[in-house]
DNA sequence: TTCCCGATTGTA
DNA sequence: ACAATCGGGAAC
């Protein structure tokens, strides 16, 4: 399948088919990239979403086309980073929640400051640091940007599937996508 | 304009 | 187990 027609899919299904997807940022600093290992979907009539019944300045991207990111600040920490799904005017996205680093490690560690693979991009803001991804990226489109995205050659791998994580609103739901026996997801 | 709190992470 | 830290969004 390719990313166009990932991009194509109703959230969930999209929130699974960017397992094994390789995520590619060409910054000023060098290349970095890695293998989408984890996921979470948001969808728009889930309270727990940014987008839930309503569109705000801040979660415009999450209605903007399929392909869009979607960046926003956590905690007035951390920075998360989302793939925005469906048509336009539909807001709903997924969200990046760890990677298996590729390509670049070294500037991931000198971003994260931090030696162990394992812990390079494993939780949604530790990904964002370590592949460079900035606020003002906000609004890009992947593709049509530094930022890359590329479909699998291979089959398919075997999908866990959890209930989301770090959230109060419809924790019930199974909206958590990761590969199984993956070393590198935020928690088992 | 005030107030509350979160899709987290690193440290104790 | 808990602090760090700040902007969005709702309420007043």
């Amino acid at each position: 399948m390719s990313v166009e027609e990932i991009l194509s899919l109703p959230t969930l299904e999209v929130a699974k088919a960017l397992l094994g997807c390789r995520l590619i940022h060409a910054s000023e600093e060098g290349l970095t990239s890695g293998i989408i290992v984890e996921t979470e979907a948001y969808l728009r009539d889930d309270p727990a979403s940014h987008s839930f019944r309503k569109m705000t300045a801040r979660t415009a991207p999450m209605f903007d086309k399929a392909g869009t990111i979607y960046v926003y600040q956590i905690y007035g920490v951390h920075f998360c980073a989302n793939i925005t799904t469906n048509e336009t005017g539909i807001g709903e996205a997924v969200l990046l929640r760890a990677l298996q680093p590729v390509e670049g490690i070294e500037i991931m560690q000198k971003r994260r400051k931090n030696t162990d693979i394992k812990s390079l991009c494993s939780g949604p803001g530790k990904l964002v640091e370590a592949m460079g991804i900035k606020k003002t990226m906000n609004n890009w489109v992947v593709n049509e940007s530094p930022i890359q995205l590329i479909a699998p050659a291979g089959n398919n791998p075997e999908v866990h599937i959890t209930t989301r994580i770090g959230i109060t609103l419809a924790k019930d739901l199974n909206y958590r996508f990761y590969l199984k026996n993956n070393p590198f997801i935020s928690r088992k």
